[in-house]
DNA sequence: ATTATTAATTTGTGATCACAAATATGATAG
DNA sequence: CTATCATATTTGTGATCACAAATTAATAAT
């Protein structure tokens, strides 16, 4: 697979496992991996130019996150869904997202603000052409665009570690689903954050979370 | 500092990097390292008698989890609590320990309540005596106790992370406050087991993370 | 054609080495 | 005694190598 054309150019002022850990994180948060691929260490290594030192850092720090296994035959595969799996995504994500929100929402300032709607409306137009792969990427931008405002020390980096799990999952099933049934909570958000209203945005973001879960789910029991 | 004493010996069927992050985090959960305490990877290498490549691994995992972190002084540290870290473990657990303790509740059986109710015991001798060191052992034992015997794929290992991360400051906090406040929301847990009663086992689970969070964070603004 | 057996290749793991950057140490001057 | 600078040591990082275990390919046998 071509991954260095995927991928943003290694800043140098970065460790070799920093840029490979984040670029594997961007492959995967965008729904560039899909659940059963499987890759070597010594095949990433070779596809980002580097030794397999790296490659195992950032590897097995994405494993020890649950985004990825290593399977029994030596392989690193990009985790399978099952039911049980994703009913404990989407309690985590109902229970911390929402909040995570609320603590963020005192710090989002008007340039940040207009920063989401622009996001919006990117993914307006991404779900109006159905391209998936700029709604996956929209999509992430503008929850952790909220999110990052805060920069909560714990549970930023615990949520993150559930998107690492499920969006290569949502990249299968939106792929069929196509993206034309998905409501958008988002102008609600939008609204709610305008208003400064925490617990508007709270509600909003619990919309946005369930409704896409379930829809999700439905794929999931085909 | 003599760690290989403090440790279980290695199991051969185990590799190296698992030996090692297994210990650190039966060290870091049962209190050995507190808050400040600093390592190199060239030291735990020898103390644990294995070459650095092990240690790198176990130890950036642990890094990754948010248990340690490698300060800017090119040194492996156990993080410092903040307020904001705090809170947020608070309500991390609180969102998310009762849920798992009830998802866990129909896989307890007889042997394993008889386990728990064998913990308590030991668990209440420990606050008897004083013995802090004890008391978080097997208040570890007992909540893990309940949540494993769900196997949660998700929430189990997200827990533990969280718990990774506040248990070096509870062993600060405990030697100064004592084990004498802390009132004994576990028997409500065992009895709302023995009635396979959900809804009382998430009260009672909820409780006594909450009594105990909070008595950690009065000795946090002292 | 299908299966069983052997050989060849590839894999993750752990050890070792080189290296630049950071830290600690020591000497020197005020 | 304190501050400053040069030197020596230690650090994390990344590359390379050895090796056993596992996978894959190739061969032989039915």
């Amino acid at each position: 697979m071509d991954i260095l054309s995927k991928v943003e150019p290694r800043d140098l002022k970065l460790n070799a496992n920093e840029w490979v850990y984040n670029s594997l994180c961007q492959l995967i948060l965008s729904g560039e991996f899909v659940p059963g691929i499987s890759f070597t260490f010594r095949g990433i290594a070779n596809s980002f130019g580097v030794s397999t030192m790296p490659v195992r850092e950032a590897a097995n720090r994405l494993i020890s996150e649950g985004a990825l296994d290593m399977s029994e035959k030596r392989r690193i595969t990009v985790s399978q869904m099952t039911q049980s799996k994703f009913d404990e995504l989407k309690v985590a994500r109902l229970y911390l997202e929402p909040h995570l929100a609320g603590l963020a929402l005192n710090h989002i300032n008007s340039k940040r603000l207009n920063l989401l709607i622009n996001i919006d409306k990117n993914l307006d137009y991404a779900i109006s052409t159905g391209n998936v792969v700029d709604y996956i990427k929209y999509n992430y931008q503008f929850h952790f665009g909220i999110y990052e405002a805060g920069s909560s020390p714990v549970l930023l980096p615990l949520v993150r570690t559930l998107w690492l799990r499920f969006s290569p999952f949502y990249r299968i099933v939106s792929g069929r689903a196509g993206t034309q049934t998905m409501k958008d909570f988002h102008k609600s958000a939008i609204d709610a954050i305008k208003d400064k209203d925490s617990v508007a945005l709270i509600n909003a973001m619990h919309s946005d979370i369930l409704e896409g879960m379930e829809m999700l789910n439905e794929s999931l029991n085909e």
